[in-house]
DNA sequence: GGAATGTGTGTAAGCGCTTTCGTAAGCGCT
DNA sequence: AGCGCTTACGAAAGCGCTTACACACATTCC
């Protein structure tokens, strides 16, 4: 079973097979040219042995490779925890490794850990964070993604991106839409938006889904206070801080993302405005503690695992001419953070 | 900077800066042996023309290796995340990529698992998931182990596990023991547990402490109802519905990790029992969300990104004769949802 | 001044596997 | 029996890199 000092190797398999190391590697990797009583027996023998070939060999050799990338803003996040759990749970199934990186939210880092993947032959990358409004923030990283799809590497991102790739796009124009025409339906008028850097694209898009919404009630978003802050939940706090502060006859509050939301649900707490009498707040991903909060977070469900999932099985799929498109539904979801203003 | 057909390579460089793709390799791997002008010359030809080292011939030839392999149970489940955002941190400063698998829970799954990062010839692997305290359970990964450590792999894992490694212990014991005495020192008597599987040692430990604990008062902890169940959010909703159901006089519940207290604290909202007046929650980990609960979770505080930070670093030095065991401290976190039992 | 050192460079031997290619063997047919 | 055909198998050529090892060429020392 276990060795003591060197590896086992794939001779040493054929060895004690009694057949050449081509016999036994093509047993092993299960290609055709083998007998059946021959693989069977190999088969048997590395089971025996306990033998494992080494990847590294096996992907210089046949050029194949068994991994995949995954590039996140931040693993700890519940947003890109979610996502990682589709693409593991995928990656596990397609017998594919999958290899993690995260950015820590610093941009410079993304080209760092796109180059670390691509030297390591993964198969696919993806890449989960939000895309930037300004296409030559990525310019490096597209160029870089550029020659890896060159060479065979395949790529796919969820959400919008400048980067000429295959997508799986969160409805964030559409879920937009909905939470803020929730809002609207509730008889709100004076809203106000806590939104990450109007740099992300995800953030740009919602905000664009609640201008449709707005300017069907009449309504512009220009008139509204939009408090851009940190895409997090002490960014949520900052921005919640600042509505209470600057805009007083404000009855609800759109956060654009569930963390936000329940930085903005702290403040509140803390300053003693109850929710959703006072205040209404209304999030945007719901992240599995959503419907666990106090009160409990209204929102707009995206499928984050099945995001996840998606961008795999898109990218393993042989490459087609121009990127693909794919599009995943969302649910409004309401719970007890939102209501009808005091009238 | 891109390259259309295939990957550029050594000799490419090599050639470009006039060397011997051995005077490149040394240069580009900072090993000594080439003069620094040389060296110059070569960096800056590789990055002019995009160059990226393919890892699998370096490590094949190389026999370096500068990936790491984590193993959790559950990427999504916010302790693993937390976790997992530790080990990637101190990946990216040591330069070293990082494989993570999941488990999603399912025990056989681990060796499967361990032996795909064995076979990618990682330098490390850290398994964070918690040991069952039956240790024939993992039999055939502490085989797999002890090979891989035979031939120069390192191990760490997060929690108490039997595999004879080195290990980075979170407090269970005396955090089981601190959270237990505040809510005795509250007054209550009527205690209830919810417990995820006794075959896990996180679960054995915490309650051993809660024992400790117990005794000092004068209690047994088997005349308290200790209901066992997943060890997840649904888990804690079964164990609460339980405990309501058949020790109606139960004044406090301690769950024994944050998510089946959220999921206590869920059926106790669904019954209309006001917490802490009627009942006091207690949970165990902290996760991030545990503050933002609706009554504020109190809870024992684990530091969860240290964990996946010192478990890497310490699998990363080299290997001691004996393995180390190196404990983490833990904080009472005393939030809202315990109090004194109604007189 | 020649041996003993040290430094920088190139040549070539692998790392453990896959895969092409050549050969041997098995098959059905004329 | 002899012909082509397919199929099973092994020898050997790499995959892209690192790293002995060999070899100059400067230094330094007696």
């Amino acid at each position: 079973m276990a060795q003591q000092g060197g590896r086992l190797r794939l001779v040493d398999v054929a060895e004690a097979a009694g057949v050449s190391i081509a016999a036994a590697s093509r047993a092993l990797s299960g290609s055709k040219g083998v007998s059946d009583a021959i693989a069977a027996r190999v088969r048997e023998v590395a089971a025996e042995l306990g033998y494992v070939a080494d990847a590294h060999a096996r992907s210089l050799a046949g050029g194949a490779s068994t991994s995949v990338g995954l590039l996140v803003h931040e693993i700890g996040d519940p947003y890109f925890s979610e996502i990682a759990s589709g693409v593991l749970g995928v990656g596990a199934r397609e017998g594919l490794t999958v290899q993690i990186c995260h950015t820590g939210r610093e941009p410079d880092n993304e080209l760092v850990q796109v180059r670390a993947l691509i030297a390591n032959r993964v198969r696919a990358v993806i890449i989960a964070g939000s895309g930037f409004v300004d296409p030559r923030t990525q310019l490096a990283v597209k160029e870089e993604l550029r020659g890896f799809q060159g060479s065979g590497g395949r790529v796919a991102v969820i959400g919008r991106h400048h980067l000429g790739v295959d997508a799986v796009l969160p409805d964030n124009v559409p879920g937009g839409r909905t939470i803020t025409e929730h809002v609207l339906s509730l008889g709100h008028r004076r809203i106000a938006f806590a939104a990450g850097s109007l740099e992300l694209t995800t953030v740009a898009d919602r905000l664009a889904g609640a201008e449709q919404a707005l300017s069907a009630a009449g309504l512009a978003l220009a008139d509204l206070p939009v408090v851009e802050a940190p895409f997090t939940r002490d960014g949520g706090k900052r921005a919640m801080a600042r509505i209470l502060d600057e805009h007083p006859g404000t009855t609800a509050v759109i956060a654009l993302n569930d963390d936000m939301a329940i930085g903005a649900l702290a403040v509140l707490r803390e300053r003693g405005v109850p929710v959703p009498e006072r205040m209404s707040v209304a999030g945007f991903d719901d992240v599995a503690v959503a419907e666990h909060l106090a009160p409990a977070l209204t929102t707009v469900r995206l499928p984050m695992a099945e995001l996840g999932e998606q961008a795999l099985l898109m990218a393993l799929k042989p490459k087609s001419a121009r990127p693909r498109r794919r599009a995943t539904p969302h649910r409004l979801v309401v719970r007890g953070s939102t209501a009808a203003p005091r009238s």
